[in-house]
DNA sequence: AGGTTCTTAGTTAAGGGCAT
DNA sequence: ATGCCCTTAACTAAGAACCT
């Protein structure tokens, strides 16, 4: 209620537009979008910027009273530094205008107050903010154009564009992430590890080598059911070391039998869910069609292809197909290691058949 | 002088490969 | 089957440099 516009802060507000309009090119003020932000891009990624604008305290919530880089920090602790990279990326996003003295926007009001209590709510408002923002446009319609953005290349198109000094591309990365999460945020695209997606991750050239064995994917499956888990949960649980666990559920994920919500936390899709469920001859059928349905179902087209008449599949073979298929050098010894699990899927879902000295496609 | 923007160093997480 | 070590990449916080 207390943040409600009256007559008079309206004044106000337009004072301080005028401000942030002052450092840029003057005229063209015929622009509709008078309190559309010029020069400012994200800077904190989205998670940061929630974390540090849920410890504001609300009194400094209002579009009537200013409130100064200086009083932030000290209220909540933090150094000037860093209540200035919040307050150009809450710039960046029309969520505060002025200089010096700021104001938050009626928006950014409600944002920073939501986000408390009912994120989906402010992303809302987020979103909305998305979609008057130029630069979020202009970064929309590239990702549909070409499915996926480096940071790198988010960044360098703001450079571009806007003629911005940045020069390090640490810097293009940052910007470019910050884009990038706040993107992901409000449900235009999926950001992980550096790229901006359209379509969650569909698993192309890139899918993760076979790291598991059928019983230990089953294993973790089990261990996820029915509501997933925190990784540290869940590494406890199985006794397997964290770093290893994540590749093991990479897998998991490319099979599409397990999503990956947020980071730190899985969980299993509805397939997945199925799958748990099943009894044991339902459950091979259901593997097995996921993993023809998967990436890896490209290994399984060049198993076909390079075999001749009576070749047979073995071990060494197999590991041959995995080095050159996902382009690495390995020993000897890994080459083994990986074949022995995609050979372990093969056998279960009974696409290969065991023959004199090796293995046999099962012709379908 | 004080405020703001860009860069950077240090930290943490993820990924990849090997060996037991 | 899986633990461990090493490399690479992303994140974060804050310092340096630049404005006004």
């Amino acid at each position: 209620m207390h943040w409600q516009l009256s007559e008079r802060n309206w004044a106000q507000r337009a004072k301080m537009d005028e401000w942030d309009r002052s450092d840029t090119t003057m005229g063209a003020n015929t622009n509709i979008n008078t309190n559309t932000n010029t020069g400012y891009f994200p800077y904190l990624r989205i998670g940061k910027m929630n974390e540090i604008l849920k410890q504001i305290p609300l009194q400094y919530i209002s579009v009537v009273n200013e409130f100064s880089t200086r009083g932030i920090a000290s209220a909540i602790g933090v150094s000037m530094t860093t209540v200035n990279n919040l307050i150009a990326t809450m710039k960046s996003l029309d969520f505060v205008v002025g200089r010096r003295r700021f104001l938050f926007t009626r928006p950014g009001a409600d944002y920073s107050v939501l986000i408390r209590t009912d994120e989906d709510a402010a992303k809302k408002i987020l979103e909305e903010q998305t979609k008057k923002i130029e630069y979020f446009a202009v970064v929309k319609q590239e990702l549909i154009q070409k499915g996926e953005l480096t940071i790198f290349e988010i960044g360098e198109e703001m450079v571009k564009r806007y003629g911005k000094n940045w020069t390090n591309p640490l810097t293009l990365k940052t910007y470019g992430a910050a884009i990038a999460t706040i993107l992901d945020f409000t449900g235009f695209g999926h950001y992980r590890s550096g790229i901006l997606r359209l379509e969650e991750e569909k698993e192309g050239m890139d899918i993760p080598v076979p790291y598991l064995s059928v019983e230990k994917m089953l294993k973790i499956m089990d261990a996820l059911f029915p509501g997933g888990s925190e990784i540290h949960k869940l590494a406890a649980e199985l006794g397997t070391e964290e770093r290893r666990l994540s590749q093991e559920l990479s897998c998991c994920r490319a099979m599409g039998f397990v999503r990956y919500p947020r980071r730190g936390f899985y969980e299993l899709t509805e397939d997945g869910r199925e799958i748990t469920r099943s009894s044991e001859g339902l459950r091979k059928k259901k593997f097995t069609n996921h993993l023809l349905g998967s990436g890896y179902k490209k290994l399984i087209d060049r198993l076909q292809q390079q075999l001749h008449a009576d070749d047979k599949i073995t071990l060494v073979t197999l590991g041959d197909l995995l080095e050159k298929e996902y382009n690495r050098q390995w020993s000897e010894i890994t080459k083994r290691t990986y074949a022995k699990k995609f050979l372990n899927w093969l056998r279960y879902s009974g696409i290969v058949v065991k023959v004199e000295g090796g293995y046999k496609l099962r012709v379908s």
